[in-house]
DNA sequence: TAGATTGTTAATCGATTAACAATC
DNA sequence: TAGATTGTTAATCGATTAACAATC
């Protein structure tokens, strides 16, 4: 298979998300317009991200919405599963722990990490959070490839060092501070505070 | 001016807090590799950033970290100071209040909306929580042109229709609902659970 | 058939990067 | 001067959209 673009990979589990509260409302096809209305975007990416996975739909019809769901969850999912740490366990660490519980079979959280002795040791929406000092032996221990960085910004760079060093292979990058992973890891990073000012400069 | 593309702004966000920053290091000018290398970005594209703000650095010295600073503070804040409402003050909504405290000049949180008794009448993190069903009343009283929404997914629809007939300009959406503003504002949506699938499909 | 739909190529748009003149 | 830097245009890359053939 050829590379995905990221906006496509993006769409895609936008795509599932609705395809799955679509599926439970007993819908069982539907429409590249249907699909776009829900997402507010054009038909023609639809049917354009669609065909890049291989899937196709039929014209009377348009797409099985169980046979799409499962062809997306073919390219999106790692065959095996894929665990996850949320390494800073405070307002943010938390509001992600809540969104993503149970949510995704083939991505699930397995740790988070603090130093709070407060947070530490004990279990937080359903998740073990640790002591930062356990980073590596839990990480290892566990199979852990994925991290969520919600620690504070001066933390960042020290903490991502030793998630590389653990063999850490995906970063999330939630801390105003910027990372490098390069080449042991692959980089997401969101910046509240620039997303913010990004609306409030368009909106002027 | 003309239009400054998406991407700039994001960056010129990015610039100045690492500028201030550096300021408060005492230093006083910045070469754009420099700068660049701070952000993990190429130097051209700083300058090319920092030309279409119309700020003009020295071959010697680079750029004057004061000078640029306020270059993009011209270039990016409101003239007048821009009010934002946080819609949904769970972990979430907490964290931005927290972030965003006292950071900005021109941006100020001047209210949060929940629901949840235990919220509403008191102050979090400095900022006064509301009852949503006054999110008009306080909205046009405190003129607030910006909403961040945090609430659960099956409120964001009902919640941001209720935004825009307050006469909300720009809305952040947290929530993984897609929500359509057209014409009345400026609309940015971030969606984690998707960003944490990419970083898994990426990293795989 | 007429109308609506999918699948796909080509064109366009937006953003990044390469190249390089100017200059201290 | 030689070396390093900025400012800027042109080229490239990536993503979206327009156009349309095929078909039910």
């Amino acid at each position: 298979m050829k590379k995905l673009p990221e906006k496509t990979v993006e769409r895609l589990s936008q795509y599932r998300r609705v395809l799955v509260k679509e599926s439970e409302n007993g819908k069982l096809h539907i429409y590249s317009h249907e699909l776009a209305a829900l997402l507010h975007i054009t038909p023609v990416q639809v049917r354009r991200d669609i065909m890049l996975i291989g899937h196709t739909g039929t014209l009377r019809k348009g797409y099985d919405i169980q046979e799409l769901t499962k062809s997306i969850g073919n390219i999106i999912d790692s065959k095996t599963e894929q665990k996850v740490a949320i390494v800073g366990a405070g307002n943010l660490g938390k509001a992600i722990m809540g969104y993503l519980k149970g949510k995704r079979t083939k991505l699930t959280i397995k740790a988070a990490f603090d130093v709070n002795p407060e947070k530490t040791g004990r279990v937080i929406a359903g998740i073990r959070c640790y002591h930062i000092d356990d980073l590596e032996d839990i990480i290892q221990k566990e199979n852990i490839s994925i991290a969520i960085l919600t620690v504070p910004a001066e933390e960042a760079i020290p903490v991502t060092d030793r998630l590389l060093a653990a063999g850490i292979k995906g970063i999330l990058n939630y801390t105003p501070t910027p990372i490098n992973v390069q080449p042991h890891a692959y980089l997401e990073e969101y910046d509240m505070i620039t997303s913010i000012e990004k609306v409030a400069f368009f909106s002027k």
